[in-house]
DNA sequence: ATCTAATCGAGACGGTACGTCGAGTCTTCCC
DNA sequence: GGGAAGACTCGACGTACCGTCTCGATTAGAT
């Protein structure tokens, strides 16, 4: 990963001389830039406002994070850190299909108008880009990706690519979701669901 | 449509007294305005830049346009619009397949830096939203749910929910362009319209 | 005079094309400097303060004047333009008591605090150094050089060193001002006075 | 005098316990505030270089200084506190003379950058105005005032008032110093003595 | 042949957010 | 308890872009 999020660990190891990080500080902080972005969205979220909510001073915020976007995704990334763990009921097409629905019922909640936000900021600053991959995309994909595999040549045919297999299954999310056509409902996940297995099964 | 784009059909009839609109300056600052797109992005094109390049002044620009997505939505707009006819070779599956080709090809030009900043600009600017809607999205999704409608029954099976099956189409083109997790190839079009193709086809 | 503050004669006979300077604004951006200026002293203003009294933005102040200190240098200037002109009684110590009493007049009074930011504002910053000797300094001096000049060889002896002389009569009222060991009053005004010229009269 | 040299008295007297103030750390950080004092001036010297260059921490700097202008203060009082000491030739004039040489040698070497930031800080801060008038110039004037009591009646007319006499010969100085209008060199040393003593010699 | 009104280029304007810097305070560990 | 390291709050700095406005100059149709 990029520069964007520090890696911690280091710092909790060999914890420097001088007066260590205030983690209160940086929880308030990134608690308050969460509440801004979904009650704003990204581009109308100001780092005066994150700092003044947070009782923090801008100073700080730019100490630990080189810009907003920087900022926002730390605090995008704790708030779904532990979000949409995928299900696992012994039937593929269930747990596809659960994933999915949960995945919807994220982006039509507060959650939507950031995550717009930032595949919106991704656009124009490739490190929010790489950190959207690293941190919300790539564990999801690796998710099913080894449900898959672990599927192939049971349910599910073998000669099969996996990468756009996935793509098949959450980019019609992120395309009504950006693209705005057409509601986002869990019948839409179900439908989904539906057609994409009906062209991957074994007959 | 909204505000984004006024209706130039009264322009044309009331011609009040007065200098008329220079229509040479409204190319210029659409002409520049699109160059300047493809090659800084969305987030980094400036007014200024597209004044200065098009040797207008600001006030001209917005004297015909609301703000700035405005102009560069009817940059985009008047660049695109003959593109991406849809091909018809009297098979289905070959018409989507080039399609795909086509529009992959589109984005993985000049053309699609613009296009990801359009999409980015939408998620925080209503107006924008409609406008590539109505602009860019509706139209490609017109054509070719027309033309599914053609083979409904026939080379497609009856029972198949079309506008989900155009977003499975097109999704996956928008999802890599705005994730960039993957190359947009050729290839990439052959393999999503087979794997699409399998789940609909009659048996 | 450097780029601290610009000519405006340019100005007033090549009117560029554009829309002209707000002269109104510039004014209130001034006044509100000087104000700014005498209530607070030269350190303590900001140019966010200046702009929001003046009703202006920082923009403004930024496009006209390189930094602070070049505001309150031309605010200060306009103040003093017509102050102090140099009495003429036909008696030269006279003038020169005159002179000197209403300079201590000038400096006990609110625009003592002023003149004290701004010397201390020329200690680092060499256009102010070079503002305050050219806007303030050199006039009252060329002043008093001409007088001198006229009753040389009469009242005045003819040997005597006008630059040095006039830093004598001078440079104490600075001295006073700036270091306070002692006040400076009308009393002191003559007293110098009087020293000074019983150095350089003709026996 | 002010809170801004702290009484070193009850340091070495009610030694508390724990660890007694480090020496070597007060000599180092007053070592590198001259030093950044000469090379950058008052202005442009920070407290974090003070810091860096001495190798101390800030804390230690402000729990023994109240300010940066008091840290700045008592450096330049250590480095000024053996100069200038009056000459004693036996003739008032030649050691006033002399002493106006020292004074702007003094003043043109490294010192005088720190001088004239010294003079500067004083005008908006009220204890390193108070400390100016007591660790430099209030010396210097007593030793003068001491040397022209003692020849008063003498060489010196008897009626002359000291105080105004003092400011006559210290005062060009500072004003060549602070205005730039002109060079202070060691000719001007003998010019200014010489006007002045044409004023107050018996006759 | 004016008059009138809308347009044009140029560029100054108010507003808002940005990211930076220095002063002075506070917190941790080490001695 | 003193000291080094360094994080913290506060507040000002100077910059950039947006969308508006005000000039003088231009360009037609209306009178």
């Amino acid at each position: 990963m990029s520069s964007i999020a520090r890696d911690p660990v280091d710092e909790s190891i060999s914890r420097g001389r001088g007066r260590p990080r205030d983690e209160v500080a940086r929880t308030r902080i990134l608690d308050s830039a969460l509440e801004t972005l979904e009650e704003l969205g990204f581009a109308n979220t100001t780092c005066d406002v994150i700092a003044e909510r947070a009782g923090a001073s801008k100073a700080t915020i730019y100490r630990w994070w080189s810009n907003k976007a920087a900022v926002l995704v730390e605090a995008l990334r704790e708030a779904v850190a532990l979000e949409l763990p995928l299900p696992d009921t012994g039937d593929l097409r269930e747990d596809i299909r659960q994933q999915l629905r949960n995945f919807i019922k994220l982006l039509t909640g507060r959650r939507g108008l950031a995550f717009r936000g930032f595949v919106a900021a991704a656009q124009s600053d490739p490190e929010v880009s790489e950190a959207l991959r690293l941190v919300w995309v790539a564990p999801r994909r690796a998710d099913v990706k080894a449900r898959f595999e672990r599927y192939r040549g049971k349910t599910l045919r073998a000669d099969v690519d996996l990468e756009l297999l996935i793509d098949l299954i959450y980019a019609p999310l992120y395309y009504r979701l950006l693209i705005g056509h057409a509601p986002l409902s869990e019948e839409y996940a179900d439908a989904l669901t539906d057609l994409v297995f009906a062209g991957i099964r074994l007959h």
